[in-house]
DNA sequence: GTCTATATCTCGATAGAC
DNA sequence: GTCTATCGAGATATAGAC
């Protein structure tokens, strides 16, 4: 059982998933600091005496935030990653999983670079603390499966850190920079969804010939 | 001549730079509402009084920070790509210049993903106004590099805006979440600059083999 | 659990002496 | 131009009736 201090939001009332919902919009376009208890107790459709009722203060609102959105962001990383045959249908699987993931919990990633332009120390805080309970974070999978392929001959000799890191930024910064994207690119600004679609094509297929053997 | 509105830094006092710089690291760290008057004058050594007097309000330098910074950050893509002959080393140059501007303007990264984060309001306006102004954005260069590098068979045939939008998201978001990739890279963590280095070439061997025919 | 009213504090901004 | 002191708005947080 789980200390009441990590709970899954499953275990959540009604009122708390709103008021979690609503913290975790705010947070992740505000920052920390420039989030308002005003604009969460609005979006959950509460006042905010209740948002101290339910959660104390600002400070534990956005921890508990944090926490739970950094181990779904973690954990979306691991079951993104299949268990396919080749190193090619693996690719394939995580891209397709891992933007599809994104696309459904942009707030979660948001929150995430949220907190590391600020420095990240609270994301420090827990990686770390992660790392010590498991010994490695889940790219670490992503990392073997690449080490694997490259021993198999099945792709070119690359280092497998940072195939991993382009991976991830390829799969991340478009949804990070949403805004500017749906400006620059007409695409984007008819059909979102379309758009997220069509990039996952591409990314397969620009990363996969960057991988291969020639 | 310039506007008094939209002037270059260059047209500042040492005091006024002094503020500028400040101000620009806490708006990039905190966001817009995140961002405190206070912290800003510490970080620029004067009192509260003096940037009051020197920038009126927080929402004016916030605008001259941000109208700034969006206009360096757009010029940096343009000035990266010199007039190589061919397509590799057209790519070659573009990587290893634009991400040596991200590595000496890291703040200036990081306001725009804030402003993204936040919604992008303000970057879209000013995004439509230099569209308006040119015609085109400065990625459009690069788009059509691509396009001629596809006509000459010099590549294979990819889409090129979203090629463009990989190569930036690879350049750029390993300095938007260096915090996290200094906990889990260790070769980050023990020389951030030459990793940086290291990444350029790695980025440059993956995209350009992901883009060259077989 | 829910709401109104209010206490307390922080922040942006200004007044006014120097 | 620079500084101290302070105002007033707005933010977090709480008290207390229901």
């Amino acid at each position: 059982m789980p200390d009441a201090g990590s709970q899954h939001p499953d275990a959540y009332s009604d009122t708390e998933r709103q008021i979690f919902d609503a913290a975790l919009q705010e947070f992740a376009r505000k920052g920390r600091d420039g989030a308002r208890m005003q604009a969460i107790a609005d979006a959950a459709d509460i006042n905010k005496a209740m948002l101290h009722y339910y959660f104390r203060s600002k400070e534990r609102l956005y921890d508990e935030v944090f926490a739970f959105s950094m181990r779904r962001f973690m954990a979306a990383f691991g079951e993104s990653l299949g268990a396919a045959p080749t190193f090619r249908e693996t690719l394939r699987v995580f891209i397709d999983g891992y933007v599809d993931f994104i696309r459904d919990n942009r707030a979660v990633m948001q929150l995430m670079v949220s907190e590391n332009l600020a420095g990240g120390s609270a994301l420090g805080r827990h990686l770390r603390r992660m790392q010590e309970a498991e010994h490695a974070l889940p790219p670490r999978v992503l990392v073997e499966r690449i080490e694997a392929a490259v021993d198999a001959g099945e792709i070119r000799p690359v280092d497998p850190h940072h195939t991993v890191l382009s991976v991830i930024s390829t799969c991340l910064f478009f949804f990070v920079t949403e805004p500017t994207v749906r400006v620059i690119h007409p695409a984007a600004r008819a059909d979102w969804s379309e758009f997220v679609d069509a990039r996952k094509e591409h990314l397969f297929d620009l990363i996969y010939h960057g991988l291969a053997r020639p």
